[in-house]
DNA sequence: AAAAACTGCAACCGCCCTTGA
DNA sequence: CTCAAGGGCGGTTGCAGTTTT
């Protein structure tokens, strides 16, 4: 069965907005508030579709945007997340304040594959590009995750011998609203990704290792972006709970701590 | 100086998930 | 419980700007 389409096409502007209708929208918005992407075009005046309005917002317009190059914290944050959690951009911009999910992804796609590339790094698996082959497929949360880290130097993962880079391991995630966040009164989501999709910020992820009995907690906390081995963060974002407020996040409080990640940081 | 190749980014497309009737 | 509508996300495309030949 078929899906009607979002709007009317016939009746859209394409392309890249002008000034006026950025203005058109940043007005509207202003005065009525983000929501209803469907209804806002005719009630701003706009020949677009609610979709593109949304688009235009949140990755051009939107005040708080940062915009500028990346740092190189900004770099390794992003190389690090994507470890984790794969193409999830959306994840991902949750952890970096002021970036889109669109911006990393273009970012990631232009500059910092290559990077990885240069580093002889897959940038699917960033294990070793002769490893990656291996076990192309065995990536991210879709192949179960891992918390091995390619040894960019040695050309070794830090990967045990015995989980052969698939051992099973559930990546359980729990993710806590964005410490600026407006959304109000949101329960503590369960720990799925499907839910974390939606939440995109302080995030407490578990690996549990079944093939071992260890259990590491990474926290992807701005602050602590690391390891804890059966320890609660000490950031104050851990766990699932989203009845405190993470510390506000900065980006030069930013920390890279993987305690097995023995030495892909650069 | 002009043409070709490359790069980076804004925007679009289509699918998936959530929500509400 | 079912289904349609709407919102959100990841992948892809198109084009303008820049660099190289």
């Amino acid at each position: 069965m078929g899906r009607s389409p979002c709007c009317e096409k016939a009746h859209t502007n394409k392309g890249a907005w002008t000034k006026e209708e950025d203005q058109r929208l940043i007005a509207h918005i202003n005065q009525h508030g983000e929501g209803c992407w469907r209804s806002l075009p005719k009630a701003a005046g706009l020949l677009r579709c609610g979709k593109s309005c949304r688009l235009r917002w949140i990755n051009y317009l939107r005040p708080d945007l940062k915009r500028g190059n990346f740092t190189d914290e900004e770099d390794e944050l992003i190389i690090k997340l994507h470890e984790l959690l794969g193409n999830k951009w959306s994840l991902i911009a949750g952890r970096l304040p002021g970036r889109t999910d669109n911006e990393i992804k273009n970012y990631w796609n232009t500059h910092i594959k290559r990077k990885l590339l240069a580093r002889g790094l897959d940038p699917l698996t960033h294990r070793p590009l002769n490893a990656a082959a291996a076990v192309a497929g065995h990536h991210h949360l879709a192949a179960g995750g891992s918390s091995c880290s390619p040894d960019a130097t040695s050309g070794h993962s830090s990967c045990s011998d015995g989980d052969e880079y698939r051992g099973g391991i559930d990546l359980n995630l729990s993710i806590s609203p964005p410490s600026s966040s407006s959304q109000p009164s949101s329960p503590p989501p369960p720990p799925h990704e499907a839910e974390a999709r939606r939440a995109g910020a302080t995030a407490s992820y578990t690996y549990h290792h079944h093939y071992s009995e260890t259990r590491e907690k990474i926290c992807l906390c701005l602050n602590h972006l690391g390891l804890h081995g059966g320890d609660e963060c000490s950031c104050g974002g851990s766990s699932a709970s989203s009845s405190s407020s993470p510390p506000p996040a900065t980006a030069s409080s930013r920390a890279f701590t993987f305690a097995n990640a023995s030495s892909s940081t650069v």
